[in-house]
DNA sequence: CTAAAATTGTAGCCGTGGCTACAATTGTGT
DNA sequence: ACACAATTGTAGCCACGGCTACAATTTTAG
């Protein structure tokens, strides 16, 4: 049985995961758009994606510029740093097999486009290896 | 192929998520300690249990009967109502059954239930089916 | 080239979930 | 009863992710 301190830390560690939460989610929209025909990503594409205003977005860049995830100049593009595209590939791919193993285990695909978007950010690398292994057997 | 509008929608969907995780933590957390030894609740019980301090919890618990979810006097218990202990229900056995999903795939125990933590708040109802049939047909 | 449109930045506001510090209340132990 | 401990409330701060309104810049059209 769990003690009480491993419990508060459970909830820590959501808790932090929270804050990585919106930085996977943008480093991982812009490298998407990057590679789209936009070519690159500016404040404008990222507003659109996620419904937000642009104001929102902005200061979420600032941030993550301010974490090294992204470089970006006034009114110019946001570009991904090396470690911005190194998370944005991890996310890209656990995303996608998050998205692979709950349509192979039977969920509509749409419904499981959105809780892949839940889900992804507290996904281990155990359990990740548990899906992805799920979702190779379910392959054969 | 989702349309860009989905995809927002799907985004938005999860902060709006993000807004009511807290609320499913605190009256989960709430029926467990008045089912535990202690019989009631109190802003103390939650602080050591989420490991905040007092005042965080006080704000949460505010909003919370705000929201109909639990009824308090100062200096008082934590008290659920209906609505609350219907939640509590629910996200009880969500959680439940999201563990037992994790374990039966093969995720140790330990890492099983930090990932639940995460997890549970983002699963749809018709996800969690195929997470409990998969644990149903395991155990045969 | 210049004027209008689109884009981005800035200022300032809100609610949520964190905190410390201090005040008030309740509970306990002589 | 009274003092001390524990608990809870209040004040006031912070960062984050939202917003509107307005200013600045860049792009595009004439």
């Amino acid at each position: 049985m769990p003690t009480k301190k491993q419990i508060a830390d459970r909830h820590r560690r959501t808790r932090r995961d929270h804050a990585s939460e919106t930085a996977e989610d943008y480093v991982e929209a812009v490298a998407e758009i990057v590679a789209s025909e936009a070519g690159e990503c500016r404040v404008a594409n990222l507003a659109k994606r996620f419904d937000v205003s642009h104001v929102t977005v902005s200061k979420i860049v600032a941030r993550l510029a301010r974490e090294g995830l992204v470089e970006t100049e006034p009114y110019g593009p946001v570009l991904l740093t090396v470690a911005g595209r190194r998370l944005a590939a991890k996310c890209r791919e656990r995303h996608e097999t998050v998205y692979a193993f709950l349509v192979a285990l039977g969920v509509p695909t749409d419904i499981a486009a959105v809780d892949a978007e839940g889900i992804e950010h507290h996904v281990s690398p155990q359990t990740l290896a548990q899906f992805a292994k799920f979702v190779e057997e379910r392959a054969e």
